[in-house]
DNA sequence: CTAGGTGCAAAGCATTTGCCTCACT
DNA sequence: AGTGAGGCAAATGCTTTGCACCTAG
């Protein structure tokens, strides 16, 4: 992500923080800009990693503690693939994955069209409809030339 | 799923195992039947659960073991959700998924317009595509009228 | 000042592994 | 005899919890 729209994601950051009521600690700060610098959907432990050598006193629970409450106000979101451990984005609007089933490898698509999917109506007409989102489960490049 | 269709499946998976060389055991019919007997895409722990009065001395390790070999064959398809337990469904053609974001649900959605949506260029040029599907995040109206 | 946040250690679960035994070729 | 499968128990690993201390607002 580029500098100048890191600046706009962390003023929105901090914006939404003070509108609900959550204080910005570092740990906070650390935690988020870690998640703004790494486009791979990082999980935890690699979100707590990255933060180490600038906060070496900070623990997984409180990484944990945080990224769940970020992403309970939808600060952030969660992300699930086909492997178990939840990873997270800071990108909360839609957009859709794609998931290399050999090297577990996340990468987000925008996609204009596949934001406008055509919602069937049984979903319409029972649910009340909060996202969707289109997972490609595919064979990377990278893993195919293998 | 009716009688019939459930015949279908078995032999199908009957079928499936001897191409691939699995042995047929009693606990692997009686996970594959607790599977097709069971439209909530349950986890291993619910089919021990439901397996636990016919066969007392199966294992969570073999019910583990079981579902992970079916799933790498194809015979049966992993499902993740916005929750981090893994769960099963013996559906392995295409089909989508509605989760109700608040009791965790999960419906399977057969619809003939996803099956089709137009797949992305960026994905067509550069990966094997092997599946999609889409996840819809829902509040399902059981929990709406709470 | 004080509610909310942090960090540590312990607990809790889900899942995996190792290993021995058994059944079927 | 040898291979594949099952069952037990232990290990692993991710995640959550409890609690005492601390700090941002």
């Amino acid at each position: 992500m580029s500098q100048s729209n890191q600046q706009i994601y962390i003023e929105n950051f901090l914006h939404r923080c003070r509108e609900i009521g959550l204080n910005i600690t570092p740990q906070r700060m650390a935690i988020y800009k870690a998640l703004l610098n790494d486009d791979s959907h990082p999980n935890p432990e690699a979100i707590y990693q990255s933060i180490t050598p600038e906060y070496p006193t900070i623990s997984m629970a409180t990484v944990y503690k945080t990224l769940e409450t970020f992403a309970r106000y939808g600060i952030i979101s969660m992300v699930t693939t086909l492997h178990n451990t939840v990873r997270y984005d800071p990108i909360t609007k839609r957009h859709h994955h794609i998931v290399c089933v050999r090297c577990k490898k996340v990468i987000d698509l925008l996609d204009q069209d596949l934001d406008s999917i055509k919602i069937p109506n049984k979903i319409k007409k029972n649910n009340q409809l909060i996202n969707y989102s289109v997972h490609f489960n595919v064979i990377c490049p990278e893993c195919k030339g293998k």
